[in-house]
RNA sequence: GGGGGCGUAGCUCAGUUGGUUAGAGCGCCGGCCUGUCACGCCGGAGGUCGCGGGUUCGAGUCCCGUCGCUCCCGCCA
């Protein structure tokens, strides 16, 4: 850190005195870390932002220091002013930066004294989340919130002076704006002087950064805010942050260029070891059928093979019956391995979790298969399985039969289950890659239409060797999108967006809104475009998630100075608290 | 909306088939201590076992309900 201008509290930083200051006379100021008392002597590790530094109160050549110094408790606020000194070598702390030195205290000011903290502040344990966040001045000061904040802060300026050099602006967009029909559910705000109507928070500023490059701004970033009321998770929180990206007269390539340019630098700063760009690419349809997940962990092995043709016709009534209905039956080898039966009814149990109805679990030995469903198959599929899922003697295979949407989904979880459980990550390797060539919708069977997978501004891929868009089958539509995955963990995703009014028009059509229903919620956006909109696209990372990722946290509430709980509350200021009828009436509201 | 886990001293936890006065480490308080750095030694205080109800001669332990936290499914364009 550089030197604090120097003030009646402090001229030097704790953690930055070195041996070299040593003779000088420095004041310093802080928290008391730890005190030890040796009745005599009275040692004092005071801590700032910058460090630890020991002070050292003699009782003779300092008396009042020392009777104060003797009075003091953990976290109160001090002053003091004295000589740094060398220490002599069998004093020095290998484990302080400061270890070489200590400050002899000549006068010491109490700031603000401090009942003792109800967790420890001056080490790492573990301490209930609810207690942390309801003191998080307090847990702010522990090393890992002050580290993760501290990473947090670098890694956003990375992504500005990377920005910068390509000629980006910042701009911000609205934070009181219109609710949007389509993706996640709106935090609404109540209108004072339009009673009955409400603003939104933004999900995004998808629209908005759209709209700038109609406005010819040409590259825009914004760390933006943004808002989902959806059930929150370690990795969601109703509020997150996004490094929000959108460029004109460009195509996917250019703004994965970009990006790449971006995020290598920031893995870089934090000393995150990803092979060099650029980074490589897996088709959607890839990531599913190889690894059950449009966010694959290529980290391991363990991958999904499609049985389902080779097992066709056999006499095991489950695989046929699904087979029969248009399922799938999907296998991963688990090679040398033995479930105990409560292993079995584990991953079972796991399995049905998401929507499957079992796993069916083979062992492979004497060249066939083991155990009572080996009878159902005839030699000719077992060995083509076999050579399938590269099986050996003593492998375990793991089959899921059910539709082509929940055996992806349960093995792919499973998959990622056993890889943790076998221990076959290896947590100092980083994959990055790009997932691309989504499809435009997917059908929503609760609403009876299709939605867009991305979002609705996305760009339909055109068909292949031309330039048009066809329409004819929406679901076998793809996308311009492209999303970035590290680790299994999706940190962004973008895409070529719509600048046709007509194609956005289409495309809403297909997500069942007509014409009008399309000018009424979208106009603004439409009627930009006709106004000679520039061909743009863009993207947008997680912040939370990458800092978390970087900083090996299981929760983005580690990178967050103050989050709120799974439940939505805030602990600290006892957010969401009721409002009175006053408050209410002016709003034109009723309580329930 | 659904499923799993957790809740015992300030903190982190243990607590056996239901059985006497609920324990440990750290922290805290007091005393001693002039080279410690997780200082040391001696002594001490500290409990609505989340809350409510039930079963029982007897409940931290079993049952029901409830609150809070957490992980996951759904949801999150």
């Amino acid at each position: 850190m550089r030197t604090p201008s120097a003030n009646r509290y402090r001229d030097r930083w704790c953690g930055d005195l070195r041996s070299s200051d040593a003779g000088s006379e420095v004041r310093v100021a802080g928290w008391v870390h730890r005190r030890r008392d040796h009745g005599g002597l009275i040692f004092l590790d005071l801590r700032d932002r910058s460090g630890i530094l020991q002070l050292v109160f003699h009782p003779d050549s300092a008396p009042a220091a020392h009777a104060a110094a003797h009075e003091l408790r953990s976290e109160a606020v001090i002053s003091a002013a004295g000589t740094i000194v060398r220490r002599e070598d069998a004093n020095v702390n290998p484990d302080l930066q400061t270890g070489e030195i200590e400050l002899a205290v000549r006068d010491v000011e109490v700031l603000a004294t401090s009942p003792t903290p109800p967790f420890p502040l001056d080490e790492d344990t573990a301490v209930d989340e609810v207690l942390r966040l309801r003191h998080r001045p307090l847990d702010l000061r522990r090393e890992r919130m002050r580290d993760a904040l501290a990473l947090r802060h670098r890694v956003v300026r990375e992504m500005r002076e990377v920005l910068e050099r390509h000629d980006f602006l910042e701009i911000e967009t609205p934070i009181l704006t219109a609710a949007t029909p389509e993706g996640a559910r709106d935090f609404l705000v109540p209108s004072r002087l339009q009673r009955g109507s409400f603003y939104a928070l933004p999900q995004s500023p998808q629209i908005f950064k759209q709209l700038l490059m109609v406005g010819g701004l040409e590259r825009y970033f914004q760390i933006a805010r943004c808002f989902r009321d959806e059930d929150q998770r370690a990795d969601r929180q109703f509020e997150f942050t996004q490094l929000d990206i959108e460029m004109s007269f460009v195509t996917a390539e250019d703004v994965i260029a970009v990006t790449e340019e971006v995020m290598s630098s920031v893995f870089a700063l934090a000393g995150f070891t990803v092979a060099a760009t650029p980074w490589p690419r897996m088709p959607y349809a890839e990531a599913l059928s190889r690894f059950g997940s449009d966010r694959p962990d290529t980290r391991f092995g363990l991958e999904l093979r499609d049985v389902s043709e080779i097992v066709r016709g056999s006499e095991f009534k489950v695989f046929e019956g699904v087979l029969a209905g248009g399922g799938v039956v999907r296998a991963i080898n688990a090679g040398a391995r033995e479930l105990s039966r409560s292993e079995q009814d584990s991953l079972n149990e796991f399995a049905q979790r998401y929507g499957a109805r079992a796993v069916a679990p083979i062992a492979v030995g004497g060249g066939g298969w083991q155990g009572n469903l080996a009878k159902f198959f005839t030699a000719e599929q077992i060995a083509a399985v076999n050579e399938e899922l590269a099986a050996a003697d003593g492998d375990l295979l793991l089959f899921v039969a059910d539709s082509d949407r929940v055996a992806a989904a349960a093995l792919g979880a499973l998959r990622l289950e056993l890889g943790e459980r076998f221990g076959l990550i290896d947590h100092a390797r980083h994959d990055a890659l790009w997932v691309v060539e989504f499809p435009m919708f997917e059908y929503d069977e609760a609403e009876g239409r299709y939605t867009a997978m991305h979002h609705p501004f996305t760009s339909p891929a055109p068909a292949p060797g031309s330039d048009a868009v066809d329409f004819t089958d929406p679901a076998a539509l793809l996308s311009l999108a492209y999303d970035l995955v590290v680790d299994g963990t999706e940190l962004g995703g973008g895409s070529v967006r719509t600048h046709d009014p007509e194609t956005q028009l289409r495309v809403l059509a297909a997500i069942g809104l007509s014409e009008e229903q399309a000018q009424a919620r979208f106009g603004f956006l439409l009627d930009a475009l006709r106004y000679g909109a520039p061909p743009h696209g863009g993207i947008a990372f997680g912040i939370d998630r990458i800092v978390a990722i970087l900083a090996g946290r299981e929760s983005i509430r580690e990178v967050i100075a103050f989050p709120k709980t799974a439940s939505g509350a805030d602990p600290l200021s006892g957010a969401p608290t009721p409002i009175d009828a006053q408050a209410l009436r002016e709003l034109g509201l009723r309580a329930q």
